[in-house]
DNA sequence: AGGCCTATATATAAGGT
DNA sequence: TACCTTATATATAGGCC
């Protein structure tokens, strides 16, 4: 790479940085944006200004990619009950309970009562088994693109 | 050389889209690296290929963008699939049908029958649904630790 | 602020090895 | 296949409105 004047760093100069940030901002997002659409890839940036808003592209969409990630078995923010220090993960809600609870919550229309009420463990319990569902969708979502793709494996 | 007006839409050549693949996501990773250290901001980008390999950096980690964006009231950016076929959102699936079909995948004990004869929209259609339903819940269990707890020693 | 301009810095598509 | 090279396309810092 050539170097010389811009050198990626910190810059001090409130008006300055917040010219450029606003600047590459867009451009990130536009590049994210290009790379999804030539490679029909699911791909999403996310950005927090200092002020706290936030700026994300993703494709198909932001949710999407992140739910996908989130179900890497590499990803280390699940939510899952490795936690605690030695506590077990105790009864906690049984697969068929939990899909009670979102069958529930879906015909009333607000998943807030789908958690009411309960315990950590058991949200944990509730979050897997979302996660149960996520995977199965990605892989019904790879099977119909395998139907016209690509070079994978 | 380089052909004018690079357009942006999918590369059909299964060798020349790997190789340009690898280099954009390259490109765009370094963009997001240099994005967050330019301006100490939070960012992440996050990409897959259609392998399945994931590809992604945040700053300060993937993890806590992605964290900090699922915190987030309701953000969900998306793309516009004007940029490159014009394909129209078309119908989709509706926030209802997506819940009916979780509900009776529930029901019947099997989330294949959630995704059967869904087209590729609809199965993201359903993902976001399933997104949204994961932040109702790590939003509660936000709320749970915050009453103090050791979920997360 | 938010555009527009222009000189550089960077990224990258082809092609070669 | 992956790594070079090189010509060109894009991004963007800094001005100037």
């Amino acid at each position: 790479m050539v170097r010389t004047s811009v050198e990626i760093r910190y810059i001090e100069d409130n008006s300055k940085r917040h010219t450029s940030f606003t600047k590459r901002r867009q451009g990130l997002i536009k590049k994210t944006k290009d790379f999804a659409v030539k490679f029909n890839a699911d791909a999403a940036t996310i950005v927090f200004s200092k002020a706290g808003n936030v700026f994300a592209l993703g494709h198909p969409s932001v949710d999407s990619v992140v739910s996908r990630y989130l179900a890497e078995p590499s990803s280390e923010s699940e939510l899952a009950a490795s936690s605690g220090g030695g506590v077990e993960p105790a009864a906690a809600l049984t697969e068929e309970e939990a899909g009670k609870r979102i069958s529930a919550a879906l015909e009333v229309g607000s998943w807030d009562s789908a958690v009411e009420g309960l315990g950590l463990l058991e949200i944990e319990e509730l979050m897997a088994e979302i996660m149960k569902i996520r995977r199965v969708v990605a892989a019904r979502a790879a099977e119909v693109e395998a139907r016209g793709n690509d070079w994978k494996s």
